[in-house]
DNA sequence: ATGCCAGCAA
């Protein structure tokens, strides 16, 4: 591993583990070694720690220099010229440099370890170490976890009088942050005498991770400057704890204050928009990353093609998908899973054909794209095949998630007895969403069987979860087995299941507005329901009979009609409908899936209302346009 | 001739 041209000194090997004359042996009249060296007044006390440092095996480098030029630059002549003897010496070890380089380039790599093993090899030989060394391999121990070894070098770093460097204390900060020992960080960040604008930014990146975003709000708040990464350091952390809202706030400010967002900046802010289905600030996100030259970089364009497939926008996530010079595994996964979520399974199995004729290794998101797309466009033999595929011919070892795919592909082609025998013969302890998927089958073909055993597992592994005992509940309304809906009822108020409020949001001019199930705080509501009523008229028309069986409630048919007609999704794409001109298709983002009287609705809606209505509801995007959806009914 | 902090697909 380490080349004899770049070195003239031989290293002890890796198993070494012989001392070397850096252990300092038997008593040391001089000062003891773990004696701060800095301490420092005259010319002669500098010589006294030299002659230290030299029988302790020590590097000169370990000297504070400027402290050397201080005593000594006043002092006599030949104090002077003892000086320029030390920082001669101390600065001329181009070997440190060339192994701090080899280290820097270990650290960096996929396998920091090794860059572990040479600082164990550096350490036993007799080249100096300096503050870049320690920052090397701090940052292989970020990577790694290493906290023990952190800690001795952070050891180290004080031994050898290194702790008035700020950017190696950063390093120690950064270090004890990622190994999550906030305390610690924390001690050391209010110890310091010193902090840059990094030392906050580090503070507040871990902070998020942790997922303490107020104390992270608290330090952005509080520190003295903040640099385009501490402002994407916060936004980025609101993305991850999924509140995009505060995300995109946090990024006007952004702009109020004056910054410049740059790639990272872009990515952070895209995937919040993505995940509120803010496509207007999404498009103006994209409009500056073009401006700037930032569709070279391909994360952000990754990011971008995510934001239009999850604000129902496909084409223009194809588009730029299609203009990207380079690709990453990233892009193709995230275009198939996107062809496969809106209802184009086809297209998603040309795109994965494409990926691997061009070279491209699937990896296991992949296959999750792929085998949704399969499940959605009921292509059961093409689902086998990669299922099969995945592991056999690429190595990779399905995952839950997987099973969950395989699940929902057997249910819905019917095949519920071999789907249940699938879960059973799993390697891996079945999860509610698998189960789920065994229930939405059972839901589709009309299995009172199956959904009993499927709710048998469910109400074990997600007890508080109200959509299951609906769903079953729905079942039996439509066998016609009252007395097992009004029993599930009971049951959901004996275990105190709480319905989750359904909400649907649309985004008009930027500004997301939000529409509750039942609730009518929008300042538009008058006039949205006098809407709903004209627009209930005709679908009445047009044959429309409202599907009161997903309600749950104890009440006669016509209170549960009333409850339906304040759906979240009505509300929005009334309120839609009203706010936007003719023509212009409507964005439906909602949190639950979408009850099947809501569904037919909306498909005579789109066809009443000339409009292309375009819900993303939690699994998939229901595209509605002429009165049908592009999830043929079967979601 | 070398250093610290922010981001993507499920």
């Amino acid at each position: 591993m380490l080349s004899p041209t770049v070195s003239s000194r031989q290293l002890p090997p890796l198993q070494n583990t012989t001392p070397t004359q850096n252990t300092p042996k038997g008593p040391n009249p001089c000062p003891p070694s773990n004696l701060p060296i800095t301490h420092f007044s005259s010319p002669s006390q500098l010589q006294q720690l030299h002659s230290h440092l030299i029988k302790s095996g020590r590097p000169l480098s370990t000297l504070p220099l400027s402290s050397v030029a201080a005593v000594c630059a006043l002092s006599s002549p030949s104090a002077f010229s003892y000086a320029r003897q030390i920082f001669h010496r101390a600065a001329h070890q181009p070997e440190t440099v060339l192994w701090n380089s080899r280290l820097n380039s270990l650290a960096s790599s996929a396998s920091p370890a090794d860059a572990l093993a040479l600082f164990a090899r550096l350490r036993r030989s007799d080249i100096a170490l300096d503050t870049f060394t320690l920052s090397f391999v701090l940052k292989a121990c970020s990577k790694l976890s290493a906290l023990s070894l952190g800690r001795a070098v952070h050891g180290l770093v004080e031994k050898l009088g290194f702790h008035s460097d700020l950017f190696l204390l950063n390093t120690v900060l950064h270090m004890y942050a990622s190994c999550g020992e906030m305390d610690i960080a924390r001690l050391l960040f209010d110890k310091m005498p010193i902090r840059d604008v990094v030392t906050w930014n580090i503070m507040i990146t871990q902070y998020t991770k942790v997922g303490e975003m107020d104390i992270a709000r608290e330090l952005f708040d509080s520190m003295p400057e903040r640099s385009i990464r501490s402002w994407t350091a916060l936004i980025a952390g609101y993305v991850q704890c999924r509140n995009p809202r505060q995300a995109i706030h946090l990024f006007h400010e952004m702009e109020a204050a004056g910054m410049r967002p740059n790639e990272v900046t872009v990515v952070a802010v895209l995937a919040a928009c993505a995940d509120l289905g803010a496509l207007d600030l999404g498009r103006r996100v994209h409009e500056y990353s073009d401006q700037c030259g930032f569709q070279k970089n391909i994360q952000v364009c990754n990011t971008l093609i995510d934001m239009y497939i999850k604000c129902g926008c496909l084409a223009i996530a194809r588009r730029v998908f299609d203009g990207m010079e380079v690709r990453s595994v990233v892009s193709w996964s995230a275009m198939i899973g996107g062809h496969a979520m809106h209802g184009q399974g086809e297209e998603a199995l040309e795109l994965f054909s494409r990926m691997t004729r061009a070279g491209f290794q699937p990896n296991a998101v992949t296959f999750v794209g792929l085998l949704h797309a399969c499940s959605h466009m009921g292509l059961l033999e093409e689902g086998r095949q990669f299922f099969a595929s995945m592991s056999r011919d690429y190595g990779i070892t399905p995952e839950i998630k997987h099973y969950g795919c395989m699940v929902d592909l057997l249910s819905r082609a019917g095949l519920l007895e071999e789907a249940h025998e699938f879960i059973k013969n799993m390697p891996v302890e079945p999860n509610s969403v698998v189960w789920g998927a065994l229930l939405g089958g059972a839901r589709v073909h009309k299995s009172i069987k199956m959904g009993e055993e499927a709710i048998r597992h469910l109400s074990l592994l997600d007890p508080l979860n109200d959509g299951y005992y609906v769903v079953l509940s729905n079942i039996y309304a439509n066998a016609g087995h009252w007395e097992n809906v009004a029993r599930m009822r009971r049951l959901m108020r004996d275990r105190g299941v709480k319905k989750t409020p359904g909400w649907s949001t649309v985004a008009l001019d930027g500004v997301v507005h939000e529409f509750v199930a039942g609730e009518s705080d929008h300042p538009q509501v008058e006039e949205i329901y006098r809407r709903w009523e004209e627009l209930l008229e005709k679908l009445r028309q047009r044959g429309y009979i409202p599907d009161t069986s997903a309600v749950l409630h104890d009440m006669d048919e016509g209170e549960k009609e009333q409850v339906l007609y304040r759906h979240s999704e009505k509300l929005a794409v009334v309120f839609g409908l009203m706010s936007t001109p003719p023509g212009t298709s409507i964005r439906i983002m909602k949190n639950l899936r979408v009850c099947s009287d809501c569904h037919a609705a909306l498909k005579l809606i789109s066809e009443i209302a000339d409009r292309e209505i375009i819900v993303r509801d939690r699994n998939r995007f229901h595209c509605f346009k002429g009165g049908s959806c592009s999830c043929r009914d079967y979601w």
